[in-house]
RNA sequence: GGCGUCGUAGCCAAAUGGCUAAGGCAACGGAUUGCAAAUCCGUCAUUUACCGGUUCGAAUCCGGUCGACGCCUCCA
């Protein structure tokens, strides 16, 4: 049985969907006034990752995730750089677009801009105005806290917990909790007409609206970064259960955010600025050290992925629970690429045992599906590594149907990865290629497959640096293996290590396997 | 000040009342190898910040202390 930590509640529940079989999933988006950064990532991934597991389940899933393109802090951009809001809003759009498909992500169904649904907060707001629960105040509109008594569940806080605190002046509004449903616009800001006059959409507004129009008025997940559970999402549930008079979302999920190593505060987050450091600009260096200046912190996340492969970020951030922080620094991004790399070591041995990449096979899209296969693979004479595969898978799920613990599910993962090496070994597939037994590896690593691609993980090669020159490179790293070959037959190790360490110092790492066989790889 | 989270080995990180406290990185033994690399086997927390309590039983629940954070203001 599935379950899911749900912030309303604070508890984990179990997992059933309003329809049944059917999943509707809404993730609050970025604004896009500025590249994304690799905080930007952790919701996406996580979601993508989750959408993937209620899949595998056989819930059929639609995933919104929304982009923000009308906004105070766009129209600044704008001005700032002399350009229409909606270039920069597709500028960074795309942005955002490419860096989703560079980790994986590519389930979501619909990304609705706010531009794309004026007319329907226009009517909203009006609904809201409608029953009492909004008012305009000189061409603005306000929706009123006061009138939607549940306010506040979702944060767990009241308005009399909350007054008593600074804040700003009420100007136009009747309290100083009252948020914006719709702004006037100032003379040469982008603007529509509606009935209060020329303005614009108030932040919260948009999602209530797009996942009302697109998942219905009572939908099953919502989720977003922690620091939108407040005001954002108590917003949002206020506005659309005071119109609709229902549950906005079954299930709320949060996920914990990411924190810069060393670092006071999270990425971009208000202690950094105000500790008012002098660090450059997107310096992943000095943001290590502890200073970052720059409003959003991180760098981009385009200028990361020159670093780092993007399979290598997406395993680190899945690699601890969603709803913790995560401390982000190139020295962990590092150490988990070094742990991943006995999985793709795997896949090259099995190609090698195989002679079939280990990408190219069909592992189960279900679960159900899995279950089938795991019943009729023919494990033969090897029935103990089957039992060892069927009692690893039921460890993965068993984990990630507690609330989506991809961190549990990674370390069966390379619990299922020694098992794997295991009985290559035992079975001494590289000396003696045993048909029956090489069906049963191939047995092994498609269960093995069908529960990392729940992750997102392993579905295709990272690609290799290939250079320009290989045409030549590879002849040539042919002959020295060769002539390494004749030394080491002759008995002459001092020339065959001599060769070896030199191409070490190249980058060029040989590795001798049984029967004679030396492979080269760049390093 | 209000609301909330967290503190598990050298580092990272699972497990939230009950079998031996997963797994990764690092380190150290052994098998294998001409030597390496890779792989496999083994070692690496009598104990979960600290103190006290509840319980037959606690890393897990309760109270306190110390420490690190988040939100309350734009933020994924």
């Amino acid at each position: 049985m599935l379950r899911v930590f749900n912030t309303l509640s604070r508890t984990k529940e179990d997992f059933q969907p309003v329809v049944p079989g059917k999943v509707g999933m809404y993730l609050c988006g970025p604004t896009v006034y500025k590249p994304s950064h690799i905080g930007h990532m952790v919701g996406p991934v996580i979601f993508d990752t989750i959408k993937r597991y209620l899949t595998y389940s056989g819930y059929d899933v639609t995933w919104v995730v929304n982009i923000t393109d009308v906004d105070d802090k766009l129209i600044n951009e704008s001005n700032a750089r002399g350009i229409p809001m909606s270039a920069v809003a597709e500028e960074m759009t795309t942005d955002y677009k490419n860096n989703l498909a560079a980790m994986g992500v590519d389930t979501i169904n619909v990304f609705p801009k706010a531009t794309d649904y004026i007319q329907e907060i226009i009517q909203f707001t009006s609904d809201l105005i409608e029953k009492g629960f909004a008012y305009e105040s000189e061409g603005d509109v306000y929706y009123d806290v006061a009138k939607f008594s549940e306010y506040g569940k979702l944060s767990n806080r009241t308005l009399e917990q909350m007054s008593g605190e600074g804040g700003g002046t009420a100007d136009r509004k009747r309290s100083t909790f009252d948020f914006a449903l719709w702004k006037s616009a100032k003379p040469g800001e982008p603007s529509w007409d509606s009935p209060w006059g020329k303005g614009r959409p108030g932040w919260h507004i948009e999602c209530s609206v797009m996942s009302c129009s697109l998942l219905g008025e009572t939908f099953d997940v919502h989720g977003g970064g922690l620091d939108l559970q407040f005001p954002h999402h108590e917003n949002e549930i206020a506005q659309s259960e005071a119109r609709n008079g229902k549950p906005m979302a079954k299930y709320w999920m949060h996920n914990g955010l990411m924190q810069a190593s060393n670092e006071v505060g999270k990425v971009g987050g208000r202690k950094t600025r105000e500790a008012g450091s002098e660090a450059k600009e997107g310096d992943l260096a000095s943001q290590e050290a502890g200073k970052i200046s720059k409003s959003k912190g991180a760098s981009a996340f385009r200028d990361l992925l020159k670093k780092f492969q993007p399979e290598n970020i997406r395993f680190f951030l899945l690699s601890s629970h969603y709803r913790r922080p995560i401390d982000y620094s190139e020295e962990r991004l590092a150490e988990v690429g070094k742990g991943m790399e006995g999985f793709y070591r795997f896949f090259k041995r099995y190609e090698e045992l195989t002679g079939e990449s280990f990408y190219d096979l069909t592992a189960p899209k279900t679960r159900a599906d899995g279950d089938a296969f795991e019943s009729s693979a023919q494990w033969g004479a090897f029935d103990e590594f089957g039992a060892h595969v069927k009692g690893l898978r039921a460890r993965f799920i068993e984990a990630m149907d507690d609330d989506f613990n991809t961190a549990g599910g990674i370390g069966v993962l390379f619990d299922f990865l020694r098992a794997l090496n295991k009985f290559v070994e035992d079975q001494k597939l590289a000396e003696s290629p045993n048909p029956a037994a090489l069906d049963a590896l191939r047995a092994g690593a498609t269960v093995f497959k069908e529960l990392a691609q729940t992750l997102g993980l392993f579905r295709a090669p990272v690609p290799e640096e290939k250079a320009a020159d290989d045409a030549l490179v590879e002849p040539l790293m042919q002959l020295i293996i060769d002539l390494r070959r004749n030394a080491k037959k002759n008995k002459d190790f001092a020339t065959a290590d001599e060769i070896r360490d030199r191409l070490k110092a190249l980058g060029v790492a040989l590795e001798d396997r049984p029967g004679g066989v030396c492979v080269w790889s760049r390093e």
